[in-house]
DNA sequence: TTAAACTTTCAAAATATATTGAAAAATAAA
DNA sequence: TTTATTTTTCAATATATTTTGAAAGTTTAA
């Protein structure tokens, strides 16, 4: 397969993925373009190469500036700015790590913490389940922060080294 | 906090959580119900408590039961069919862990396989980046399946308990 | 059989989400 | 300042997804 193909193929591939995951599809592809070009690119560059309009591009390249994904760039007597994407792929996961537990899991956790209040009679069964599966869902949602906020922290191959010796 | 209000809230969260995800709010909804549920329920009781008609209940279900989530119950000289959603935490995460897995990662790996074959020139910058970031890509999805394929197989004391051992 | 009870299907309608494009705003050189 | 360039905004439009509801299908009991 030669570069040009290849290169349509990953663009569309990132941005079903990202649909399937609650992202917008044009943002995983103008991440996914950004990740397999070397330099920086322009919004007009942008646009010519996905067919999408300068709104929608300004956009979502704000938007990917506020995942942390994305960085602007100025280049020395240009009018013009340029995007350019971290293609550390660890940075990456640890910023989508980050973002989306800020926006979903804390909140969760913030619910669940309420809801583990409610008052009612132990004898009632609705009751009793209601509690004992916010209880058993606050755990595991805790479980998982906790190892999101390891991941946080440490260093890619501390990390991946660490889980893989434990999982043989 | 009062039962009903308590109930409604999780509906809510849950729902709003799973559309976060690229799960269907009314799906998630259905399941977070099912999940507060201490007994199997009718199609038309989850039509009623969520006020969804009976087609898209039953699609529902049917998804639900789809992704290992719900099992259908019937009673003894009962007609209708009754749904019934696991409580274990641990089952419902391995769950769609799993079924995710299936959907998406497995296909991603597949694509990142076949691009990882482009054919081009080392000292194009365009070809080098893409390899890289192809390259990487890999790495980090290779590594989620490995860690997905353990906690498949896992039990959850022993999961959670070495993640926290190594993680301090 | 026949009929009642229940489930499934799916085209049409409703809703939600994403995109466009042109005007307004901002920025920086002349 | 004025002008040219670039970025931002957002109402209107287009697209995608979800939901409805009634008809068709299925199952069971009499």
């Amino acid at each position: 397969m030669e570069l040009p193909e290849a290169r349509q193929k990953f663009i569309e591939a990132w941005g079903k993925l990202g649909s399937e995951w609650g992202v917008n599809r044009t943002m995983a592809q103008v991440h996914a373009l950004l990740l397999i070009s070397p330099d920086a690119l322009t919004t007009e560059e942008i646009m010519e190469e996905l067919s999408i309009s300068r709104g929608n591009a300004n956009m979502t390249l704000r938007d990917l500036i506020g995942w942390g994904l994305v960085e602007k760039q100025h280049k020395a007597g240009e009018r013009k700015e340029y995007f350019f994407a971290d293609k550390n792929t660890w940075n990456i996961a640890r910023q989508v790590a980050k973002e989306r537990r800020k926006r979903e899991l804390d909140p969760m956790l913030k619910v669940l913490q309420e809801l583990s209040a409610v008052k009612g009679d132990e004898k009632n069964p609705a009751y009793k389940t209601f509690k004992t599966s916010i209880t058993n869902i606050g755990k595991l949602a805790g479980n998982v922060n906790k190892t999101l906020e390891t991941m946080l922290k440490a260093e890619e191959n501390w990390f991946w080294g660490s889980l893989f010796k434990i999982f043989k």
